[in-house]
DNA sequence: ATTCTTACA
DNA sequence: TGTAAGTA
C-alpha cells in the first residue's frame, strides 16, 4: 500500500492526475481518514489507464473498459469490446491521415508555386539588366 | 510538511 | 492538467 506522492512518482504522473482520474471513477484507491492509500490493483488500473491514454481513448472508453474488467473474470467481453474500439481508433486515426496527407499535398503545391513566382521574378529581372547592356 | 477539496485557467 | 487558496 503506497501514498499518493510514491504512486505518482512511479507512474510518473502528478498527485493531480491521479486525483483527476479517482475523480472520474476510474480508480478508488481506499481511505486512512482523508488520505489515499493505493493497492497493487489501483497502481495495475492506472497503467492500464495511462495506456489507454496513450493509444488516443476517451476517459470513458477507458472506464468501460476497466469496469468489464470487473465484473467479467474471464475477460471475454473486454476483449470483444476492446477489439470493437481499436477498430474505431484504427479507422479514426486513417481518416485523420488521410486529411493530413490531403493538407501536406496542398502545401507542397502552394510552395512551388511560391518558387515559381519567386524564380519566375529573378528571372525577369535580369532579362531587364540584359536590356540595359545592349 | 503533506494531503485534501474546490475552483479557475 | 497546472496552480492557487484554505484546511485538516
Amino acid at each position: 500500500m503506497l501514498g499518493i506522492q510514491e504512486v505518482a512518482r512511479q507512474l510518473d504522473v502528478t498527485m493531480r492526475t491521479l486525483r483527476f482520474y479517482e475523480d472520474k471513477g476510474l480508480i478508488a484507491p481506499q481511505r486512512v481518514g482523508t488520505t489515499r492509500i493505493y493497492s497493487r490493483r489501483e497502481i495495475a488500473r492506472m497503467r492500464l489507464i495511462l495506456r489507454g491514454k496513450r493509444l488516443g481513448f476517451s476517459i470513458r472508453e477507458i472506464k468501460e473498459f476497466l469496469d468489464l474488467y470487473d465484473v467479467d473474470p474471464e475477460h471475454v467481453a473486454q476483449a470483444r469490446q476492446l477489439l470493437m474500439k481499436i477498430g474505431e481508433r484504427v479507422s479514426a486515426l486513417r481518416k485523420q491521415k488521410r486529411a493530413i496527407d490531403q493538407t501536406l499535398e496542398e502545401l507542397r503545391l502552394l510552395e512551388r508555386q511560391a518558387l515559381t513566382l519567386i524564380d519566375g521574378a529573378a528571372t525577369a529581372r535580369n532579362d531587364d539588366e540584359n536590356k540595359h547592356d545592349d
